[in-house]
DNA sequence: ACGACCCTTCGGCCGCGGGCGAACGGTGGC
DNA sequence: GCCACCGTTCGCCCGCGGCCGAAGGGTCGT
């Protein structure tokens, strides 16, 4: 017999789960694929900088751990993450590690790229940077949003989210929370995330109040969206556009 | 020059905290320290069944990561989890991955001890189990926490909590959230965490209104207990020692 | 039909790291 | 002072797995 002793019996799960991202080139897998698009093979194996044969195994090992899903297109093969369940499980580990403790001129932020990033982009399907930090907390001025005592929405958020468009029952069979937090991970605040974090960032982007710059995470707030989003939020258009790298304390 | 691509740089340091967990001996020592008590090496090297050797070298490793501490007392090396942060990774990725889907009888928790965890116990600093997720669900339906919009104690849930004799401004200086959820492994469903969970905690084993069984995780209601909680709750005393292995619907 | 392209499988290489036992130092009991 | 015990370090073994290039199969464009 197998000297079998009492150690959890979660404990092999556990170190499977954790062993998918325990290879650097498939975190930056996950990592590339928070942009909620889908990649082929070659396009990852380009940017982490390894053979295509190399990534195929790894996303096979990812796919069948479930974090990722495959869906085949002709001679192409499309790979996305699982889902918002995988996606928050990236975004949970990876706020906990990165600490760029401060993005100082010339520092990690210098090029162009990384100060749209810090700006605007969204993290999966919610808004994050600078303008979703913004929006988390005009919308907790304001009364719609509860950060004191947990994170809640309140009737007065989800009214204005109604009243906004927003289709709040959309996808509530699933277990996921109507609103959750989100740690930035340049602003190390936390942000709107969960079905309403969704569908307001949808809303944001159908109607032109924010764009994608090219084909990544970074979003630009358009001037309109600057209008409606500050009328609608009683706070000044600038703090939306932040052209500025200035930083603002949470106002409590 | 190196062939730097433009993957994320923050996926080594993901990968590392990743690979922290990823091991199974590393994983079951983390799970075994979810009952916030200090092991020392000697103790996790037989519960996991390697050489003290081998632990040591895994302990290192673990301290080093900053998820474990270690403090030196005499000829003796005790070492803990490193706070709730910690805690709250270990548990995030556990209930991810344990879904003994049906606690058939006979199944999982046919034994005294699984069946006596599944009832009640602390999930590092906070009640869990049955028992934490009848408190949590009596507190909803009292409008004591706001679960329908998000995660949040209402004033009403402040004030229950502060009639009690929580110390809610306990630790208020760390940007630990007040009150979240955790997702139970037993009952897949979420439970009051946070420094309002930990007070909850504190309180009722402090009061004896719950008892720690042996020295592990597992908690037993007292007589006591459930009188206090279940008038102060609302509910039937009954719901509380679930002596009987029903499954309750969360009578939304 | 042919080539181009994408993905996958396979064999081979190599380094990381988890495992052990032996040896060493530090602490406390006798 | 001696021994017992705990923890750590070291050398060693070995297997897992990340990496590549070569080869094969599938799909589309021409």
């Amino acid at each position: 017999m197998d000297t079998h002793h009492a150690a959890d019996p979660a404990a092999p799960g556990l170190a499977a789960l954790a062993g998918l991202l325990a290879d650097e080139t498939r975190a930056a897998v996950c990592l590339a694929l928070l942009d909620r698009r889908a990649w082929t093979g070659a396009e990852l194996a380009r940017a982490c900088g390894v053979a295509p044969s190399t990534m195929s195994e790894h996303l096979a090992r990812l796919v069948d751990g479930g974090l990722l899903t495959r869906e085949r297109q002709g001679r192409h093969a499309y790979v996305r993450l699982a889902g918002p369940d995988a996606a928050r499980l990236v975004e949970d580990l990876a706020a906990r590690v990165a600490a760029p403790a401060r993005p100082a001129p010339g520092g990690l932020h210098a090029h162009s790229a990384g100060r749209a990033l810090a700006r605007g982009r969204t993290c999966y399907d919610h808004l994050a940077g600078r303008l979703g930090v913004a929006v988390t907390d005009a919308m907790t001025v304001r009364g719609m949003l509860r950060q004191d005592t947990g994170f809640a929405l309140t009737d007065d958020g989800v009214a204005w989210l109604t009243d906004l468009g927003a289709d709040l029952a959309r996808s509530a069979s699933s277990r996921r929370p109507l609103a959750r937090s989100c740690l930035d991970w340049t602003e190390r605040r936390p942000h709107l995330a969960g079905t309403a974090g969704a569908e307001l960032c949808r809303l944001v982007l159908d109607r032109g109040w924010a764009a994608r710059i090219g084909t990544g995470r970074a979003v630009k707030v358009t001037p309109l969206g600057a209008r409606e989003l500050a009328s609608r939020l009683g706070i000044p258009a600038a703090e939306l556009t932040a052209a500025e790298e200035t930083r603002r304390s949470p106002s409590a």
